[in-house]
Order: structure tokens, then sequence, then C-alpha cells
DNA sequence: AGCGGAAGCGAGCGATCGCTCGCATCCTAG
DNA sequence: CTAGGATGCGAGCGATCGCTCGCTTCCGCT
């Protein structure tokens, strides 16, 4: 047992160090994210996704301290290029396209692999404190709160609570969506657009 | 080995016949939740389920035939709790107030036990197809598809879709709030009834 | 009283899983 | 070429878990 205080083990983002290390993680994360999403939470061993990574489990372990932070590290993954899309939908000049290109960016998102991005989800709330989840979570958020105060928006009594809800709002649909079925973005979009600006006070 | 196609073993409405029984398929439904909202889905195991019911596994076998059964029992019994609540609130005559103590009820069932509603949400989707789990959340959505046909809210262009949005717009909402902590029923109902009547195209 | 079914028990089987560790192999620098 | 670090390997340990089964105890009946 080392000290634990400082230990921890090599963590993923320890640089691995030569180019076949990061395919073997890229491989890995991956490998993890097909299981998820094919079986759920059951049947997700570290075994399995090793042999689906075509790697061993010895390979696993030195990047990734512990199952959950195989998860942990999906979850940055799929966050950041959520947080990507959306960055780059926010640009647009006016505020309500700029909301509505957001809504598309997450509706595009999760739409593109509905199963795992619900359990990541519900992972995410589930994982204890982890600060580099938190921070995606929270650049989600302030990018909401951003673009609630675009002038031609109504102003919101509490903004960071707006953006929350927003944000719990769009997730919930696409997510009940995705439950049901439903594949077609565009009636999609439709709904959760007239959600959120009916939630802010504005006429569709 | 029985038949496989009438068998299934005894389920747990298979008439627990002398009070104690009853008394003892309630105290396991409840250890589950009780261990569910504790640690979450890792730790819940049958064992952990039985001690903390103060039953054997023996006996919690009787009952549930297997883990996921036990979950569903759970599950069944919350939703028919907040079915049960719904129902009273959708006797108001008008169809605005009784949309609002839908709405109500919803909140409350969910604040009572955030962590177990939530997870409880996500189980109901992941867990393999069940008659009387179906016929639970069939009963919630039409009670609201019900609601929407009422003449003082506005007409929807299709009504069980609607019904389901508002669903998902509803427990999205509280789950979110549920996880960031917050306990005030109040604000919490003033918020998603502005982005339900806004869904709907409903001034405030 | 005493019988028979209902209810309850819990040791333990077989399987799985997270994770370790000693070692082989590959790559880069000098 | 060679040394040494980086990378990869996989058998297998220890623990846990779902679930069984042979048994005892309880209770309503006649």
């Amino acid at each position: 047992m080392t000290d634990p205080l400082t230990a921890q083990r090599p963590r993923p983002r320890k640089r691995p160090q030569q180019a076949r290390s990061l395919a073997t993680v890229e491989a890995i994360v991956e490998a993890a994210a097909r299981i998820l999403e094919a079986v759920g939470h059951g049947g997700f061993s570290t075994n399995a996704v090793a042999e689906r990574a075509g790697v061993s489990v010895g390979s696993l372990y030195q990047y990734f301290p512990r199952k959950e932070a195989l998860v942990g590290a999906l979850i940055v993954r799929e966050k950041n290029r959520l947080i990507e899309d959306a960055r780059a939908a926010a640009s647009r000049p006016a505020g309500t396209d700029a909301l509505v290109a957001v809504i598309e960016a997450c509706v595009g998102h999760q739409l593109r692999r509905p199963a795992l991005a619900r359990l990541l989800d519900f992972e995410e709330a589930r994982l204890p404190f982890d600060a580099e989840i938190h921070r995606s979570a929270a650049a989600l958020n302030t990018l909401v709160s951003g673009l609630l105060e675009r002038p031609d928006l109504p102003r919101q009594p509490d903004t960071p609570t707006a953006a929350a809800d927003l944000l719990a709002i769009i997730k919930g649909m696409i997510d009940a969506a995705g439950e049901r079925g439903e594949t077609g973005e565009v009636p999609l979009v439709d709904r959760v657009r007239r959600a959120v600006l009916g939630y802010l006070g504005a006429g569709a």
C-alpha cells in the first residue's frame, strides 16, 4: 500500500507517452462505450472491456486506476464533444438563434448514441465527486447562462437556476424521446424549442 | 426444472396467505428501497436486502423469483402511489388547476425520496419488459392525456406525445433539482408550471 | 391433540468480478 | 548495438453475489 494521500496511482492523463499507448487508451474507452450501450451496467466488467478492446486487463489498469475512472473518462470525453458543438452553436449573433442551435446540438448529440448518453447522464449523478466531470458540467451551464443574458432573450430572475432548468428540460425530453425510439431530429427539436421558449416566457 | 412456459416460479402476487408473510413481503420491499437509495445499485445484493429486512435469503426468494423482480415490485409500488395522488389531483374541475395539482403531486412524490425516485425511473427504462410496470406507466400517460383534452387547455396536435413530453419535462426538472439538493416544493412547482404551460402554449 | 401446508431459515455451491503482479516485449536514446 | 524505460500481458487470488435446497418452525384446521 502506498501513501493514500499522494498516491492514487497512475491516472489516465498521466501522459501515455508513445503513440501505441494513446491508441490503447482510446480503444479501451471506446470499448467501454460500446459495452455500456449494448448491455448496460450489468455485464460491464473490466475483463469484458479489455477483451473487446483487444488488450489485456493489465493494460487497462495501467491507465485507469479503477473501473469507475474508466466510466469517468468516458463521461468527460462525451461531454467535451457536446460542449464543443454547443460552443460553436452559441456563437450565432442573435440570442434566440443561438439558443435553438444549442438545442439542436444537444438533440444531435443525444440522438447519435441514445442509450449511451442516457446511461452516462445517470452515472454522472451517481459517481462520487470528480473534479474534471464537474468542470465539464459547469462549463455547459455557464455557456447557457451566458446565452440567457443576451439582450434579445427575456431576462430571468435567477440566471443559473434558469440555465439548469433549461438543460434539465432538454435532457429530460430527449431522453424520453430516445426511450420511445424516436429518431427524427426535426420534430423533436421543434418540441424542445417550444418548451424552452415557453419556460423563458418568449412567444414562439 | 418446471415447464418454462407456464412456470416462472412463485411471483410475489402469488398470494402470501397469512398475515406474517404479507408483513415479510412488505419488509423486503421496503428494505430494498432503503438500500437502493442509500448505496445505489452497487451494494444492492439480495443478501443485504434480506439482512436489512430481518429475514433470510431463502424467504426472499419465496416471494421474488429473482433480484430484478424485487426491483420491479418496488417500481410498481412507488408508481401506484404516485398515480393515486395524481388521480386525486386530476379530479379538479378546471383543467389548468388539475394540471397544476398533478405537477404538485409529482413534485411531492419525487421530493419525498429523491434518490429512490430517480433511481427507479432509470431502472424502469433499463429493466426487461414487464407487463405490470408498463401498465403503470401507461396509466400515468393516459391520465395526463385526458387532462390535455379539457376544454380550457389549449388543444395539442398530438395528445399522447404532448403528454409524454410534459411528463418528461416534469421528471427532468425535478430530478435535476433533487440532484442539486433543492428541497423547497413551492418554487420548484412554480418553475415546472411555467415550463409546462409554456410548452402547451398557454399564458402563465 | 395432531396433522399438513405455509412460512422461514441459512450454509454453501458455482460463477463472476475487480484487480495484482511477475514477466515478456517493444521502442527510443545514446 | 544495447540498455533501460515504456508498454503489454494474462493466470489467478480473494471476495462477493445470486440463488438452491434440505430442513425446521409456525399456524389453522378438524
